[in-house]
This record gives C-alpha cells, sequence and structure tokens, in this order.
DNA sequence: TGATTTTATATTCCATTTCATATATTCATG
DNA sequence: CATGAATATATGAAATGGAATATAAAATCA
C-alpha cells in the first residue's frame, strides 16, 4: 500500500531531467566510439555541424555546436592546428571569421555520420516508427519555442 | 524545385542532436534563473536528485546526477563547505559515503523547484498534453533501454 | 586464513572551460 | 563625419573537469 507523501522523486517526471538523461545515456556508447577513432567530442561535434553547411560564423557555430563562443573559439584554435578546420576572413564584414570544414575534417567526420546513423538506429530500438516520429517532432517544437 | 543532393544538414534530424539542442534550449533560461538565487547549475542538480531520497552512496548519486564520479566527489566538497550536504558514513560498509541533503539545501532547492515546475509548464507550452505524455514516455524508454 | 580481486571514494596532474574583458570593426545618430 | 553603442572574435586568469591512480574496505576463494 501506497502511503501518503510517498511520490516519486522531483526528478523522475521532469522533462529537463529526462531530456538531459536520455541525452546522456543515448550519448554515452556513441563517445566511446568517437574516441576510438581519431577524435574527440567537441571535435566531433563540430564537424558534424559544419558538414553540409558551407562555412558558418564562429558565433552562428557556437550556436549550431551548443557550446559558448569564447569556449569555441579555443576549440576552432585547436581544430585548426590539427587541419579539421580552417578560418577565413569575409571582405563584407573584416570581423567576421567563416569556419570551414577541410577535406581531412570531412575524412574523419564521414564515418563517424555513418556510425551515428547506425547508433541511433539501435539506440532507438525500443521505439517504434511513429514514437519515434513523434519525438523528434516534439523534440523540433520545443527547440523552436525556446531561444 | 529541390536538387538532388540538396538535403537537410545531418544534424537537423540526428535524434542525439535534437536530445541535446532541446536540453540545452531549455535548460538555458532556467540556469540563468538558478544563477540568480543563491546556486550554480551542479549544486541545483545534486540537490535536486538529493531532495525526495534518504541519502545517496556517491556513486548512486553520480548516476542520478548524470556526472562522473570523480567530478561529483569534488561538487559535493564544495557544497559540503557551503553545508549544502553532508557526508556520512555507514556502519556496514566502511567505504560507503552517504550524501544527504541538509536543512539549508532544502531551503535553497524548494524553491528552485517549484521554479523548475513553472518553467517547465512555460518551456512545453507549444506541445499540448497528450505530446507531452508521449514525450515523456518515449524519453523514458530511450532512458530505460540505454545503459 | 591469507592472497587476490572487486568495489567505493578521494586525489593528483594537466587539459579544458568560464567569466570578464580586450580588440577590432561596423552601425546608428546627432 | 565624428562619437558612442553594438557586434564579432580573441584572450588571460582563475575555476573546473577528466583520466588515471591511490587508498581503503569488502568479497571471493583456494
Amino acid at each position: 500500500m501506497k502511503l501518503e507523501g510517498d511520490t516519486a522523486p522531483f526528478v523522475d517526471d521532469y522533462l529537463l531531467y529526462l531530456l538531459a538523461a536520455a541525452s546522456s545515456s543515448l550519448s554515452g556508447k556513441f563517445h566511446q566510439h568517437v574516441k576510438q577513432q581519431n577524435a574527440n567530442v567537441n571535435e566531433w561535434r563540430v564537424l558534424a555541424c559544419l558538414v553540409d553547411r558551407p562555412g558558418l560564423m564562429l558565433t552562428e557555430l557556437a550556436g549550431f555546436v551548443l557550446y559558448e563562443q569564447s569556449r569555441l573559439s579555443k576549440i576552432v584554435d585547436r581544430m585548426e592546428l590539427q587541419g579539421l578546420v580552417a578560418r577565413t576572413k569575409t571582405a563584407d564584414d573584416r570581423r567576421k571569421v567563416l569556419i570551414q570544414i577541410t577535406p581531412k575534417g570531412r575524412k574523419i567526420v564521414e564515418p563517424l555520420i555513418e556510425a551515428a546513423r547506425r547508433h541511433e538506429t539501435d539506440s532507438a530500438q525500443c521505439l517504434d516508427r511513429s514514437e519515434i516520429d513523434a519525438l523528434k517532432s516534439a523534440l523540433k517544437k520545443l527547440i523552436r519555442s525556446n531561444g
């Protein structure tokens, strides 16, 4: 028999916690894979965001990668040294720096993307197609509606 | 007309990205609120996980908070200094350390939980009740099925 | 029992992140 | 067009995190 006040812990049904926990669970296994290859997680994220885009301002890229500008600036420093991305200035606005993926970066990220697709289908085995679609659609709505 | 090969960027429909992006979007605003109060994000997470639980081993708590053990150990150090949590040894197994929330920690976390509930309903305005239920249920399945 | 393995936590070293601020460029407005 | 506000990026000092390891206790088992 359940006593009054014996409710489930707060976080167990708290949306932000469920999002963080799902994100963390699913990322765990894949991040191991990333490290077994030539990369680390920051590099993977940056390259995955850049791969089908022509070149992004540092700040735009920071938005996609979900990192702060100053953090990304330093990550790009390291990736530039490794030759994974390139910084180029634009003519129109000389403050801007465009970050572009290099062929070397592309060579590293492409197999990772294939692995990511496989990992996604594996991880989502517990859901059927309509649940997955509904999940992704709900996530996209949340992202759109909240800054 | 859409050209061949002119597909959406990879991350735009990648589940792990959507989870991370949703988590990050929704957290953003709330984490500001946390800082405006007496706390930082690590403290909030630890206290929120402890609040309706009797006392957890460091390793158990690390699992809930989604942090690595060595990181949490240091966070608990700082929180102990502030009097937000207490470490106590157990009699049965002298390796174990139980982490418990203190009255001071409780006083800080309770209003934050209220704010978190309000923030959750605000953030999920874009979804109707059945979508929210389906979302949470899908997230819970993902968490259960993936370590 | 004594040796070995496993589990729980803390700690050390070093890389990374954060916060605040600097620098450079563009924009807006009197 | 000059001056102040705004925007884009970079950087320095201090705080934090991650990986490996140390320490200590318990469990396993020959």
